[in-house]
DNA sequence: GAATCCATGTAGCAGTTGCTACATTCATAT
DNA sequence: ATATGAATGTAGCAACTGCTACATGGATTC
Protein backbone atom coordinates (compact mmCIF):
# COMPACT_ATOMS: atom_id res chain seq x y z
CA UNK A 1 0.00 0.00 0.00
CA UNK A 2 1.15 3.47 -0.67
CA UNK A 3 0.07 6.47 1.29
CA UNK A 4 -2.86 8.40 -0.42
CA UNK A 5 -0.81 11.93 -1.18
CA UNK A 6 2.24 10.24 -2.98
CA UNK A 7 -0.60 8.37 -5.43
CA UNK A 8 -1.93 11.79 -5.92
CA UNK A 9 1.19 13.16 -7.00
CA UNK A 10 2.44 10.17 -8.84
CA UNK A 11 -1.12 10.08 -10.59
CA UNK A 12 -1.45 14.25 -11.25
CA UNK A 13 2.23 13.75 -13.13
CA UNK A 14 0.97 11.18 -15.50
CA UNK A 15 -1.87 13.16 -15.62
CA UNK A 16 -0.04 15.79 -17.08
CA UNK A 17 1.69 14.41 -19.55
CA UNK A 18 -1.34 12.56 -20.75
CA UNK A 19 -3.03 15.87 -21.00
CA UNK A 20 -0.08 17.19 -23.06
CA UNK A 21 -0.21 14.35 -25.29
CA UNK A 22 -3.78 13.89 -26.13
CA UNK A 23 -5.20 17.50 -25.43
CA UNK A 24 -8.92 17.71 -23.92
CA UNK A 25 -9.96 14.76 -26.23
CA UNK A 26 -9.90 11.89 -24.02
CA UNK A 27 -10.59 12.80 -20.88
CA UNK A 28 -13.54 10.48 -19.53
CA UNK A 29 -12.91 8.96 -16.21
CA UNK A 30 -12.14 5.47 -17.48
CA UNK A 31 -9.35 6.98 -19.97
CA UNK A 32 -7.40 9.12 -17.35
CA UNK A 33 -7.40 6.44 -14.93
CA UNK A 34 -5.93 3.97 -17.87
CA UNK A 35 -3.32 6.90 -18.61
CA UNK A 36 -2.15 6.93 -14.87
CA UNK A 37 -2.30 3.06 -14.44
CA UNK A 38 -5.02 3.67 -11.86
CA UNK A 39 -8.59 2.01 -11.34
CA UNK A 40 -11.08 4.57 -12.05
CA UNK A 41 -12.48 3.78 -8.86
CA UNK A 42 -8.92 4.95 -7.13
CA UNK A 43 -8.92 8.11 -9.09
CA UNK A 44 -12.08 9.21 -7.21
CA UNK A 45 -10.58 7.85 -3.98
CA UNK A 46 -7.66 10.14 -4.79
CA UNK A 47 -9.28 12.94 -5.80
CA UNK A 48 -13.31 14.47 -5.23
CA UNK A 49 -14.35 14.31 -8.44
CA UNK A 50 -13.25 15.04 -12.38
CA UNK A 51 -13.23 18.61 -11.94
CA UNK A 52 -10.30 18.14 -9.24
CA UNK A 53 -8.65 15.68 -11.11
CA UNK A 54 -8.70 17.71 -14.11
CA UNK A 55 -7.95 21.13 -12.08
CA UNK A 56 -5.02 19.47 -10.00
CA UNK A 57 -3.47 18.01 -13.41
CA UNK A 58 -4.11 21.45 -15.31
CA UNK A 59 -2.24 23.25 -11.96
CA UNK A 60 0.45 21.07 -12.72
CA UNK A 61 1.11 22.04 -16.57
CA UNK A 62 0.73 25.75 -15.69
CA UNK A 63 3.48 25.55 -13.34
CA UNK A 64 5.86 23.15 -15.92
CA UNK A 65 4.85 25.76 -18.34
CA UNK A 66 5.61 28.78 -16.35
CA UNK A 67 8.93 27.22 -15.51
CA UNK A 68 10.01 26.40 -19.00
CA UNK A 69 9.03 29.91 -20.03
CA UNK A 70 11.17 31.34 -17.27
CA UNK A 71 14.05 29.31 -17.80
CA UNK A 72 13.84 30.23 -21.86
CA UNK A 73 14.01 33.84 -21.61
CA UNK A 74 16.39 35.96 -19.70
CA UNK A 75 15.02 37.18 -16.21
CA UNK A 76 16.34 40.30 -15.43
CA UNK A 77 15.93 42.24 -18.87
CA UNK A 78 13.22 44.30 -19.88
CA UNK A 79 12.15 44.84 -23.76
CA UNK A 80 10.37 47.10 -25.73
CA UNK A 81 6.86 45.85 -26.92
CA UNK A 82 8.24 44.36 -30.42
CA UNK A 83 11.39 43.07 -28.79
CA UNK A 84 9.22 41.13 -26.06
CA UNK A 85 7.01 39.98 -28.78
CA UNK A 86 9.81 38.47 -30.97
CA UNK A 87 11.21 36.91 -28.02
CA UNK A 88 8.00 35.45 -26.79
CA UNK A 89 6.74 34.42 -30.48
CA UNK A 90 9.81 32.49 -31.02
CA UNK A 91 8.92 29.85 -27.72
CA UNK A 92 5.51 28.61 -29.26
CA UNK A 93 6.60 26.52 -31.77
CA UNK A 94 9.56 25.23 -29.66
CA UNK A 95 9.02 21.37 -29.52
CA UNK A 96 8.68 21.66 -25.91
CA UNK A 97 6.54 24.75 -25.18
CA UNK A 98 4.35 23.69 -28.19
CA UNK A 99 2.35 20.62 -26.35
CA UNK A 100 1.44 23.48 -23.72
CA UNK A 101 0.22 26.01 -26.13
CA UNK A 102 -2.31 23.29 -27.93
CA UNK A 103 -2.84 22.28 -24.78
CA UNK A 104 -3.58 26.10 -23.69
CA UNK A 105 -6.10 26.95 -26.51
CA UNK A 106 -8.21 23.91 -25.62
CA UNK A 107 -8.14 24.78 -22.36
CA UNK A 108 -9.73 28.63 -22.79
CA UNK A 109 -11.80 27.09 -25.64
CA UNK A 110 -13.56 25.12 -22.76
CA UNK A 111 -13.50 27.97 -19.92
CA UNK A 112 -15.62 29.75 -23.04
CA UNK A 113 -17.99 27.02 -23.05
CA UNK A 114 -18.07 26.97 -19.09
CA UNK A 115 -17.48 24.08 -18.51
CA UNK A 116 -15.59 23.16 -14.94
CA UNK A 117 -13.17 23.74 -14.09
CA UNK A 118 -11.86 25.35 -17.28
CA UNK A 119 -12.88 28.87 -16.42
CA UNK A 120 -11.03 29.37 -13.19
CA UNK A 121 -7.97 27.66 -14.22
CA UNK A 122 -7.52 30.05 -17.91
CA UNK A 123 -8.15 32.97 -15.57
CA UNK A 124 -5.68 32.33 -13.42
CA UNK A 125 -2.98 31.38 -15.95
CA UNK A 126 -3.83 34.08 -18.35
CA UNK A 127 -3.31 36.18 -15.31
CA UNK A 128 -0.19 34.79 -14.96
CA UNK A 129 0.78 35.28 -18.83
CA UNK A 130 -0.07 38.81 -18.65
CA UNK A 131 1.86 39.53 -15.35
CA UNK A 132 5.27 37.78 -16.70
CA UNK A 133 4.72 40.36 -20.07
CA UNK A 134 3.59 43.21 -17.69
CA UNK A 135 7.07 42.10 -15.45
CA UNK A 136 9.27 42.38 -18.71
CA UNK A 137 8.29 44.81 -20.59
CA UNK A 138 9.87 48.55 -21.59
CA UNK A 139 7.55 50.94 -22.20
CA UNK A 140 6.94 54.99 -21.12
CA UNK A 141 4.60 55.28 -18.19
CA UNK A 142 1.79 57.29 -20.12
CA UNK A 143 1.11 53.81 -21.82
CA UNK A 144 -1.68 51.47 -20.51
CA UNK A 145 1.03 49.09 -19.60
CA UNK A 146 -1.35 46.23 -18.98
CA UNK A 147 -2.93 46.81 -22.61
CA UNK A 148 0.20 46.15 -23.96
CA UNK A 149 0.69 43.23 -22.24
CA UNK A 150 -2.67 41.46 -23.15
CA UNK A 151 -1.99 42.88 -26.89
CA UNK A 152 1.14 40.73 -26.91
CA UNK A 153 -0.22 38.00 -24.87
CA UNK A 154 -2.90 37.75 -27.61
CA UNK A 155 -0.51 37.84 -30.68
CA UNK A 156 1.74 35.13 -29.28
CA UNK A 157 -1.67 33.25 -28.26
CA UNK A 158 -2.77 33.31 -31.77
CA UNK A 159 0.18 31.67 -33.13
CA UNK A 160 -1.04 28.70 -30.82
CA UNK A 161 -4.43 29.08 -32.99
CA UNK A 162 -2.18 29.00 -36.76
CA UNK A 163 -0.51 26.07 -35.07
CA UNK A 164 -2.94 23.99 -34.35
CA UNK A 165 -4.76 25.48 -37.93
CA UNK A 166 -2.23 25.01 -40.54
CA UNK A 167 0.62 23.41 -38.11
CA UNK A 168 3.96 24.50 -36.96
CA UNK A 169 5.52 25.60 -40.05
CA UNK A 170 3.62 28.71 -41.26
CA UNK A 171 2.88 29.64 -37.06
CA UNK A 172 6.81 29.62 -37.48
CA UNK A 173 7.32 31.81 -40.09
CA UNK A 174 4.59 34.17 -38.97
CA UNK A 175 6.69 33.98 -36.20
CA UNK A 176 9.93 35.54 -37.24
CA UNK A 177 7.62 37.91 -39.74
CA UNK A 178 6.68 39.65 -36.25
CA UNK A 179 9.51 42.11 -36.86
CA UNK A 180 8.10 42.91 -40.55
CA UNK A 181 4.50 44.52 -38.64
CA UNK A 182 6.69 47.71 -37.37
CA UNK A 183 7.96 48.33 -40.96
CA UNK A 184 5.50 50.64 -42.99
CA UNK A 185 4.80 49.06 -46.21
CA UNK B 1 -45.55 18.65 -44.55
CA UNK B 2 -42.79 21.01 -45.69
CA UNK B 3 -40.14 20.11 -48.03
CA UNK B 4 -37.03 18.35 -46.56
CA UNK B 5 -34.83 21.03 -48.79
CA UNK B 6 -36.88 24.13 -46.85
CA UNK B 7 -37.10 22.94 -43.39
CA UNK B 8 -33.22 22.10 -43.59
CA UNK B 9 -32.61 25.64 -44.86
CA UNK B 10 -34.52 27.00 -42.04
CA UNK B 11 -32.95 24.35 -39.39
CA UNK B 12 -29.75 25.49 -40.32
CA UNK B 13 -30.07 28.89 -39.47
CA UNK B 14 -31.60 27.79 -36.43
CA UNK B 15 -28.56 26.07 -35.28
CA UNK B 16 -26.19 28.81 -36.66
CA UNK B 17 -28.11 31.08 -33.84
CA UNK B 18 -27.55 28.36 -31.54
CA UNK B 19 -24.24 27.57 -31.64
CA UNK B 20 -23.27 31.32 -31.85
CA UNK B 21 -25.41 31.79 -28.58
CA UNK B 22 -24.10 28.68 -26.87
CA UNK B 23 -20.89 28.08 -28.27
CA UNK B 24 -20.17 24.48 -28.27
CA UNK B 25 -21.10 23.62 -25.05
CA UNK B 26 -25.03 22.30 -25.29
CA UNK B 27 -24.38 19.85 -29.06
CA UNK B 28 -25.83 16.70 -28.38
CA UNK B 29 -28.43 15.92 -30.52
CA UNK B 30 -31.39 16.17 -28.65
CA UNK B 31 -30.18 19.61 -27.85
CA UNK B 32 -29.68 20.90 -31.21
CA UNK B 33 -33.28 19.48 -32.13
CA UNK B 34 -35.04 21.63 -28.94
CA UNK B 35 -33.15 24.73 -30.36
CA UNK B 36 -33.63 23.99 -34.04
CA UNK B 37 -37.29 23.01 -32.76
CA UNK B 38 -37.54 19.75 -34.50
CA UNK B 39 -37.29 16.05 -32.82
CA UNK B 40 -33.54 14.95 -32.94
CA UNK B 41 -35.57 11.86 -35.54
CA UNK B 42 -36.32 14.68 -38.30
CA UNK B 43 -32.16 16.17 -36.96
CA UNK B 44 -30.95 13.33 -38.78
CA UNK B 45 -33.56 12.71 -41.69
CA UNK B 46 -32.21 16.60 -42.76
CA UNK B 47 -28.78 15.47 -42.21
CA UNK B 48 -26.61 12.55 -42.60
CA UNK B 49 -25.35 12.07 -39.08
CA UNK B 50 -24.31 14.61 -36.65
CA UNK B 51 -21.18 15.93 -38.13
CA UNK B 52 -23.08 16.46 -40.84
CA UNK B 53 -25.36 18.92 -38.97
CA UNK B 54 -22.64 20.73 -37.49
CA UNK B 55 -20.92 21.09 -40.55
CA UNK B 56 -23.39 22.66 -42.12
CA UNK B 57 -23.96 25.09 -39.27
CA UNK B 58 -20.57 26.06 -39.16
CA UNK B 59 -20.49 26.97 -43.49
CA UNK B 60 -23.36 29.19 -42.72
CA UNK B 61 -21.48 30.85 -40.17
CA UNK B 62 -18.53 31.16 -41.63
CA UNK B 63 -20.00 32.70 -44.56
CA UNK B 64 -21.77 35.46 -42.45
CA UNK B 65 -18.72 36.19 -40.56
CA UNK B 66 -17.02 36.45 -44.09
CA UNK B 67 -20.50 39.06 -44.82
CA UNK B 68 -19.62 40.94 -41.77
CA UNK B 69 -16.20 41.79 -42.23
CA UNK B 70 -16.06 42.35 -45.86
CA UNK B 71 -18.81 44.59 -44.86
CA UNK B 72 -16.91 46.20 -42.26
CA UNK B 73 -13.82 47.03 -43.63
CA UNK B 74 -13.84 49.04 -47.02
CA UNK B 75 -13.09 46.45 -49.96
CA UNK B 76 -10.50 48.23 -52.38
CA UNK B 77 -7.62 49.41 -49.57
CA UNK B 78 -4.53 47.92 -48.96
CA UNK B 79 -2.81 48.78 -45.82
CA UNK B 80 0.63 48.49 -44.39
CA UNK B 81 0.48 45.56 -41.58
CA UNK B 82 0.25 47.28 -38.58
CA UNK B 83 -2.46 49.66 -39.60
CA UNK B 84 -4.15 46.41 -41.15
CA UNK B 85 -3.87 44.85 -37.99
CA UNK B 86 -5.12 47.75 -36.22
CA UNK B 87 -8.58 47.67 -38.09
CA UNK B 88 -9.14 44.28 -38.07
CA UNK B 89 -8.18 44.07 -34.39
CA UNK B 90 -10.77 46.65 -33.92
CA UNK B 91 -13.46 44.13 -34.97
CA UNK B 92 -12.61 41.65 -32.63
CA UNK B 93 -14.97 43.55 -30.02
CA UNK B 94 -17.15 44.91 -31.62
CA UNK B 95 -21.06 43.13 -30.82
CA UNK B 96 -21.89 41.72 -34.11
CA UNK B 97 -18.60 40.10 -34.40
CA UNK B 98 -17.88 38.93 -30.74
CA UNK B 99 -20.15 35.79 -30.72
CA UNK B 100 -18.32 34.49 -33.85
CA UNK B 101 -14.86 35.23 -32.81
CA UNK B 102 -15.75 33.14 -29.50
CA UNK B 103 -17.19 30.73 -31.35
CA UNK B 104 -14.15 30.31 -33.62
CA UNK B 105 -12.08 29.84 -31.16
CA UNK B 106 -14.13 26.94 -29.53
CA UNK B 107 -13.65 25.18 -33.23
CA UNK B 108 -10.24 25.66 -33.59
CA UNK B 109 -9.75 23.79 -30.20
CA UNK B 110 -12.09 21.20 -31.49
CA UNK B 111 -9.96 20.88 -34.63
CA UNK B 112 -7.45 20.41 -32.21
CA UNK B 113 -8.83 17.54 -30.24
CA UNK B 114 -9.22 15.54 -34.04
CA UNK B 115 -13.76 16.44 -33.34
CA UNK B 116 -15.22 15.33 -36.48
CA UNK B 117 -15.99 17.89 -38.70
CA UNK B 118 -14.28 20.73 -37.17
CA UNK B 119 -9.84 19.80 -38.52
CA UNK B 120 -11.45 20.48 -42.05
CA UNK B 121 -14.31 23.40 -41.17
CA UNK B 122 -11.44 25.09 -39.14
CA UNK B 123 -8.58 24.32 -42.10
CA UNK B 124 -11.25 26.24 -44.36
CA UNK B 125 -12.05 29.35 -41.99
CA UNK B 126 -8.65 29.71 -41.19
CA UNK B 127 -7.46 29.60 -45.04
CA UNK B 128 -10.47 32.29 -46.15
CA UNK B 129 -8.56 34.42 -42.83
CA UNK B 130 -5.27 34.25 -44.38
CA UNK B 131 -6.85 34.81 -47.77
CA UNK B 132 -8.38 37.84 -46.80
CA UNK B 133 -5.52 39.50 -44.69
CA UNK B 134 -3.14 38.81 -47.90
CA UNK B 135 -5.42 40.32 -50.21
CA UNK B 136 -5.54 43.68 -47.77
CA UNK B 137 -2.26 43.92 -47.08
CA UNK B 138 0.55 46.66 -48.58
CA UNK B 139 4.33 45.01 -48.03
CA UNK B 140 7.16 44.53 -50.45
CA UNK B 141 7.81 41.56 -52.37
CA UNK B 142 10.51 40.52 -50.52
CA UNK B 143 8.65 39.36 -47.77
CA UNK B 144 7.02 36.58 -46.46
CA UNK B 145 3.80 37.68 -47.43
CA UNK B 146 1.58 34.47 -46.29
CA UNK B 147 3.89 35.04 -43.01
CA UNK B 148 2.89 38.28 -42.04
CA UNK B 149 -0.75 37.91 -43.07
CA UNK B 150 -0.89 34.50 -40.44
CA UNK B 151 0.94 37.06 -37.99
CA UNK B 152 -1.89 39.40 -37.95
CA UNK B 153 -4.63 36.83 -38.42
CA UNK B 154 -2.76 35.38 -34.69
CA UNK B 155 -3.02 38.38 -33.55
CA UNK B 156 -6.60 39.05 -34.09
CA UNK B 157 -7.63 35.62 -32.91
CA UNK B 158 -5.55 35.91 -29.72
CA UNK B 159 -7.68 39.02 -28.54
CA UNK B 160 -10.13 36.66 -28.96
CA UNK B 161 -8.95 34.44 -26.45
CA UNK B 162 -8.02 37.66 -24.29
CA UNK B 163 -12.28 38.30 -24.67
CA UNK B 164 -12.83 34.55 -23.47
CA UNK B 165 -10.57 35.19 -20.19
CA UNK B 166 -10.83 38.43 -19.11
CA UNK B 167 -13.57 39.96 -21.06
CA UNK B 168 -13.92 42.44 -23.47
CA UNK B 169 -13.17 45.09 -22.11
CA UNK B 170 -9.36 44.09 -21.67
CA UNK B 171 -9.67 42.65 -24.93
CA UNK B 172 -10.69 45.99 -26.61
CA UNK B 173 -7.79 48.08 -24.89
CA UNK B 174 -5.38 45.80 -26.31
CA UNK B 175 -7.01 46.52 -29.67
CA UNK B 176 -6.21 49.63 -28.94
CA UNK B 177 -3.07 49.11 -27.85
CA UNK B 178 -1.45 48.01 -31.08
CA UNK B 179 -0.33 51.17 -32.45
CA UNK B 180 2.28 50.84 -29.58
CA UNK B 181 3.78 47.85 -30.56
CA UNK B 182 5.52 49.86 -33.33
CA UNK B 183 7.55 52.19 -30.90
CA UNK B 184 10.55 51.59 -29.51
CA UNK B 185 10.18 51.80 -25.63
C1' DG C 1 -59.61 4.00 -55.28
C1' DA C 2 -55.22 1.74 -55.05
C1' DA C 3 -50.44 2.26 -54.89
C1' DT C 4 -46.50 4.75 -53.76
C1' DC C 5 -43.53 7.64 -51.52
C1' DC C 6 -42.07 11.45 -48.71
C1' DA C 7 -42.45 13.37 -44.09
C1' DT C 8 -42.93 12.58 -39.31
C1' DG C 9 -43.68 10.22 -34.65
C1' DT C 10 -42.57 6.47 -31.14
C1' DA C 11 -39.63 3.59 -29.00
C1' DG C 12 -35.56 1.83 -28.03
C1' DC C 13 -30.72 -0.14 -28.45
C1' DA C 14 -26.01 -0.32 -27.28
C1' DG C 15 -22.25 2.28 -25.69
C1' DT C 16 -20.24 5.80 -22.62
C1' DT C 17 -20.50 8.95 -18.90
C1' DG C 18 -19.64 10.43 -13.81
C1' DC C 19 -20.17 8.49 -9.69
C1' DT C 20 -21.32 5.17 -5.71
C1' DA C 21 -22.51 1.13 -2.64
C1' DC C 22 -20.40 -2.60 -0.89
C1' DA C 23 -16.92 -5.81 0.05
C1' DT C 24 -12.18 -6.85 1.00
C1' DT C 25 -7.34 -6.59 2.10
C1' DC C 26 -3.59 -4.90 4.74
C1' DA C 27 -0.99 -2.26 8.26
C1' DT C 28 -0.89 -0.53 12.51
C1' DA C 29 -2.40 0.42 17.44
C1' DT C 30 -3.82 -1.53 21.61
C1' DA D 1 -4.66 -11.25 18.99
C1' DT D 2 -7.91 -8.25 18.02
C1' DA D 3 -9.84 -3.94 16.63
C1' DT D 4 -9.61 -0.03 13.66
C1' DG D 5 -9.03 2.56 9.81
C1' DA D 6 -6.93 3.41 5.50
C1' DA D 7 -6.27 1.58 0.73
C1' DT D 8 -8.08 -0.98 -3.03
C1' DG D 9 -11.22 -4.11 -5.93
C1' DT D 10 -15.91 -5.44 -8.01
C1' DA D 11 -20.08 -4.35 -9.74
C1' DG D 12 -23.33 -1.53 -11.12
C1' DC D 13 -26.71 2.46 -11.46
C1' DA D 14 -28.91 6.19 -13.76
C1' DA D 15 -28.33 9.57 -17.16
C1' DC D 16 -26.96 10.71 -21.57
C1' DT D 17 -24.89 9.74 -26.19
C1' DG D 18 -25.47 8.96 -31.46
C1' DC D 19 -28.22 6.43 -34.12
C1' DT D 20 -31.91 3.14 -35.95
C1' DA D 21 -36.00 0.01 -36.67
C1' DC D 22 -40.61 0.37 -37.30
C1' DA D 23 -45.01 2.30 -37.80
C1' DT D 24 -48.10 5.96 -39.55
C1' DG D 25 -49.75 10.05 -41.57
C1' DG D 26 -50.77 12.54 -45.73
C1' DA D 27 -50.13 13.88 -50.42
C1' DT D 28 -49.40 12.49 -55.19
C1' DT D 29 -49.78 9.41 -59.07
C1' DC D 30 -51.83 6.09 -61.91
Amino acid sequence: MVSREEQRARVEAALAAHLLDHGLAQTSLRELARAAAVSDRMLLYYFADKAEVLGCAAQRIAADLAGHIGEAVGEGERLAPLALLERAGALVTRAEIRPYMRLWVQMIAAAGRGEAPFPAIAEAMLAGFLAWVEAHLAIDEAADRQAVAAMIVAAVDGLAIIDIGRGPDLAARAARAISHLGRAR
